[in-house]
DNA sequence: TGTACATCAGTGAACGCGCGTTCACTGATGTAC
DNA sequence: TGTACATCAGTGAACGCGCGTTCACTGATGTAC
């Protein structure tokens, strides 16, 4: 955060911002990570950033409309991890989806505020098609993953990898709502979530019979 | 709804409502699924029920305690809708399983207001015992099931129960939260949530050699 | 390089509103005798 | 059966508060000449 263009006369800051939206997003993530993601208002946002309450309407049409941004940013930032978990598939295929899903919860917890307004927050994804687009791309990186598995099968025992991106997102998002969060919602377990899901989809690649 | 004592002198209803504790927890209901769990108010619920700003708190502390007391009803429910399909894994415990299955999602669609304040709504399940009690009782249906099915397979070779039963709870959340409940928040789906949910647990059981 | 001006991105005051909460109160009900 | 009284579960007025939003404004920046 700060102001952009600080002269030289010591703490003095100008009148400008300069970065504005960006603050505001942060304190929308640092809100969100201390209150959740219905317990932060815009006028929270603007007191966090240090400015007036007048001033976030220059950059938002209102507060659903900063949380669609951090969510689209979140799902921007998941796709990226996940890329980068994938590799393409490097070393191996069978090891980098088992990365993937480790990068899953690793967000998860890493950045829960993120993952808070980019799943539970309610932000209605086909209200901006860059937000539909930024999600989209996230899921894509997981069929990917799925596809390049289901293609070192025998074609005549190959499962759809859609159904089975969709089991292991599916099964990666409960484990990391249910358990994966550091909040007051999180339920006790008996061992680390990346455990409980690693052995989940070695189990259930099995059953596949990968 | 309604006045529980209402005089014989037509519309007239008496001082007292005779029933607000409970209108109040259907006024929660009905409005956690008209605008999610953090969408409405104390005052709202007492608006809904009829009475003014003032009477909720002859029953409740605040509206923290109100959803807490929701969260807890529904577990009860659901415990029992579960207890039910599972049947004591009549007729037979793998059928039994998938239908625990289908319950799960069934409730997750049926009662999304109740789904919403168990699971999304951040209540923290310590805060009072009554609510950890009935959570915990939903979860040892799901236990139980699994350790029936583990108790079928050869002792050298059985998966432990408590892990199944996670797999399969965060599974069934997993595809409840993101695919199975009628909001804005809800992705497209290529099939109904129950078919991936089930073809899922098939998959995962052929995996455990069940 | 300097100046005039348009534009941008803030301010701060103001407004109406609904919420949470407290309070003394009061109508209805239940019970002891 | 009737009466007196305690208790319960409401009312409604009041309060302070923070939010969302608008508005005319103003300081800073960028640009044309």
């Amino acid at each position: 955060m700060g102001w952009s263009r600080d002269r030289s006369d010591g703490g003095r800051r100008s009148y400008h911002h300069g970065n504005l939206r960006e603050t505001l997003v942060r304190a929308a993530l640092d809100l969100i990570a201390e209150k959740g993601p219905a317990g932060f208002t815009f006028a929270d946002a603007a007191r966090w950033a240090g400015v007036s309450a007048a001033a976030p309407y220059r950059h938002f049409r209102d507060r659903d409309d900063l949380l669609a941004d951090v969510a689209r940013r979140g799902f921007t930032l998941f796709t990226a991890q996940l890329e980068q978990a994938w590799d393409e598939g490097r070393p191996e295929p069978f090891r980098a989806f088992e990365s993937v899903g480790r990068a899953y919860l690793a967000f998860a917890r890493d950045e829960p505020a993120y993952y808070s307004a980019m799943f539970e927050a309610g932000v209605p994804l086909d209200a901006d098609p860059a937000l539909l687009e930024a999600a989209d791309a996230a899921f894509a990186v997981l069929r990917r993953a799925a596809e390049a598995l289901c293609a070192r099968m025998p074609p005549d025992k190959r499962p759809p990898a859609m159904m089975m991106a969709l089991h292991v997102w599916a099964l990666s998002h409960g484990i990391a709502s249910l358990f994966g969060r550091g909040d007051a919602g999180r339920r006790p377990l008996p061992m680390e979530p990346e455990e409980l899901l690693e052995a989940g989809v070695l189990v259930y690649l099995r059953g596949l019979g990968i």
